[in-house]
DNA sequence: TTATATACGACAATATTAGTCGTATAATGT
DNA sequence: ACATTATACGACTAATATTGTCGTATATAA
């Protein structure tokens, strides 16, 4: 319960990474996965989603890699997590409602509050926060 | 990712329900599970949890069931968490020592920030302010 | 002593997450 | 041109966690 993913894990291990790179300077999965022995593919995956959103660039063939593309400071944890992780909700019915007691529920709204402060609270941390 | 799990979802509905006694009144496991359509061994678990830990008082026999035993207004929510899924976290490692990375890891320090920040956030909150 | 309720452990089903693999595409250097 | 290396991406499998079920024991009221 109120687990990140490895997901969101190794992507914060890889921002971290390349926000100590000099300018321009890039790294690949290869290096990153070798670096600190997390699974290559799924990493793979992982930061394509981010260059897919340009939070990082990609550059292919030999020497290629990934760079940072924003501004640590400037992105909330919020939407980081999102764009890995899909919409962020303490409860599915938080968005989709197929839920059947959705009348009969008794506890939706307060269940919504702690939602709201839980996307209030990584509203107000920035990925900088956390890659440092 | 940052779910809260049908455990605590089932706990907090009896839980509201049970505050919206009469006093000494009681409730079966059995009449919750129909009256919001949940299933009854599943909730009749989480309701032998929380009486065992003195959250509700239990009566054995026909016409038992469950009643409040503790004020909601007195009960943190990390706690009343804790009792039903154990130990919360946002990562493994913040509390067994199995990862290998540990010394290579660079973003435990900011995790354990994370963590710190939705454990004081939970401490801060009542179960009364879920169960209403 | 029968019916009903809690207590509890073992088990099974399901869903989610994590990880793997194959293939395509792009760029680099020879 | 072509071999090499890297990203891109979808399909698939494996592992794990969650959810739900079942059987049985115990307590209690009528």
């Amino acid at each position: 319960m109120l687990k990140i993913s490895r997901k969101v894990e190794y992507a914060l291990i890889a921002l971290r990474h390349l926000q100590g790179l000099k300018k321009e300077e890039l790294a690949s999965a290869k290096e990153l996965a070798n670096a600190y022995g997390v699974p290559k593919e799924l990493l793979a995956k992982v930061l394509q989603r981010l260059a897919k959103k340009n939070i990082i660039d990609a550059v292919k063939g030999p020497h290629g890699g990934y760079r940072l593309a924003i501004d640590p400071e400037r992105m909330r944890l919020t939407e980081f997590f999102e764009v890995i992780e899909g919409p962020m909700g303490i409860m599915d019915c938080y968005f989709d409602s197929g839920c059947e007691q959705m009348d009969g529920c008794t506890i939706r709204t307060p269940i919504n509050r702690i939602n709201d402060s839980i996307r209030t609270m990584f509203n107000n941390m920035t990925l900088a926060e956390v890659t440092h």
